[in-house]
RNA sequence: GUGGGCGUGGCCAAGGGGUUUAAGGCGCCAGGUUGUGGCCCUGGAGAUCGAGGGUUCAAAUCCCUCCGCUCACCCCA
């Protein structure tokens, strides 16, 4: 490549998905659409832009993602608009949009969609990547958590994944959670001067990720603090009771973790996340999700009850190479058709279109080279037949149909190689 | 935003001031007699050694700046 000019390249953080990669995407897609289809989830496809409002009310100002995230720019108009970071918020809009609180409750949506976010890239971490989500919405019952989560769970399990962690938190509603806030700022705040920069910024902005620092100075002070569920309502204690009953009979083997938070805003009750077992830093997180049941409300709708998760399909890629577990490889063509001669080119241009109009797939030599190049492309392509076409056939208004595997090969006309292939496939 | 590592043909890489007109391997293209692949052999194309500046008689090799990639923190999928 020269570079003593300016040379493109992927945007920092994006990248580019070859061919050699399209199976992992296939086989991760394909297993999310079928667990959907399974638990009755419906595919819904948003814009990948929207009213930078839409995401500043749903996750928080100040969250990090909303703070210093955001892929924002005004349009020709002067309206701000924001590359999706997150895909529940665009979800929620729909459902209040389209009035699908006249549908069946709850309503089950599902996507796969790609997600922005301005951040330093790392391992399992990009400014564009993709994510698998699902949201059930209108409905409040613990069992719908069960569900929602235990349909996460089967998914990964359905990708051949192993040996994940579940964690399961609560982090109540909006009547128990405000005090539960106060009583942790107040122990933090008893031991200010303890605290490493971070917290004591955290302690301000965002008092629940002070149970999330991993700095060793902070860790005894994590350790006894107050913990959100022995803060819960009645309501939420219940909620979140059930949540694990269910849990329990689906045979899902989670961990309460006190220390589970999430960073987005709009959480309520219930939140969980799972990740491979003994990763604790490291964008180990594979996917997240909880209940957010003030969000619909919040974005202008009626009160509505709501629970979801999101995954990213980079992250599962990643684990699944970890783990070796190897994607389908994807189908290719299966006939090569070699020619020597322009009148053999015109007949292999139009046996080749014939093929493919029964469903068999072929691919054409490139011009110009010698039956041996042409061989050895076929080769490398790895393909199973090949027909080919000289002087000889044309002369008998035939073509030779070879083996490539078994290296056989015999004359007959363009018909029978047909009905052969097709027999073979 | 903070910190560490790294930048030699499409990919993997040797070389750490002059013997480099920059090894080698993979891949790509072509040939090994007249129309036949996978192995083997031979040849070819492809790099101003990330960019700019400096030191020196001499720099891919030393110094500076920038850019890019990567990993970790922060945060999250």
């Amino acid at each position: 490549m020269k570079r003593n000019e300016f040379s493109y390249r992927a945007p920092r953080g994006t990248s580019d998905i070859l061919p050699r990669e399209q199976g992992y995407w296939r086989y991760v897609e394909e297993r999310a659409h079928a667990i959907c289809q399974l638990h009755g989830y419906q595919r819904i496809e948003t814009p990948i832009f929207e009213d930078t409002r839409l995401f500043v009310r749903s996750i928080g100002e100040e969250t990090d993602i909303v703070a210093k995230e955001m892929y924002s720019f005004p349009d020709r108009s002067g309206a701000m608009m924001t590359l999706r970071p997150e895909g529940t918020a665009p979800v929620c809009r729909v459902y209040i949009e389209h009035g699908m609180h006249n549908l069946p409750q709850p309503v089950r949506l599902y996507y796969i969609a790609p997600i922005f976010r301005y951040e330093r890239p790392q391992a399992g971490r990009y400014r564009q990547h993709q994510q698998f989500g699902f949201e059930a919405i209108g409905d409040g019952n613990p069992a719908l958590d069960a569900e929602v989560i235990d349909m996460a769970w089967q998914f990964y399990h359905s990708l051949g994944l192993r040996g994940l962690w579940l964690k399961l938190n609560s982090i109540g509603c909006s009547s128990c959670r405000p005090s539960y806030l106060e009583s942790l700022k107040g122990y933090y705040a008893e031991r200010i001067e303890r605290l490493c920069p971070d917290c004591r910024r955290r302690l301000v902005q965002n008092p629940l990720r002070l149970l999330d620092c991993k700095k060793e100075s902070c860790v005894d002070i994590k350790e006894s603090a107050p913990r959100s569920i022995d803060h819960l309502c009645p309501r939420c204690q219940d909620h979140f009771q059930s949540v694990e009953k269910y849990l329990a009979l689906l045979d899902l083997p989670f961990n309460v973790d006190h220390r589970l938070v999430r960073g987005l805003d709009y959480y309520t009750r219930t939140v969980f996340e799972i990740q491979p077992q003994g990763e604790e830093g490291a964008q180990s997180t594979l996917g997240g999700g909880g209940r957010y049941d003030d969000l619909i409300e919040q974005l202008g709708g009626k009160p509505t009850p709501a629970v979801g998760f999101a995954a990213g399909v980079e992250r599962i890629i990643l684990n699944l190479k970890r783990q070796n577990i190897a994607a389908p490889v994807p189908p290719q063509p299966d006939v090569f058709i070699s020619y020597l001669g322009e009148e053999a080119k015109d007949k292999a241009i139009e046996y080749g279109s014939r093929l493919r109009r029964e469903g068999i797939g072929a691919i054409l030599a490139s011009s110009g080279r010698s039956l041996k190049a042409q061989l050895r492309q076929a080769n490398a392509l790895g393909m199973s037949y090949a027909i080919i076409i000289g002087e000889e056939e044309l002369g008998e208004g035939k073509v030779t149909l070879r083996d490539m595997v078994s290296g056989e090969q015999r004359q007959m006309s363009f018909e029978d190689a047909m009905k052969s292939l097709k027999e073979k496939q």
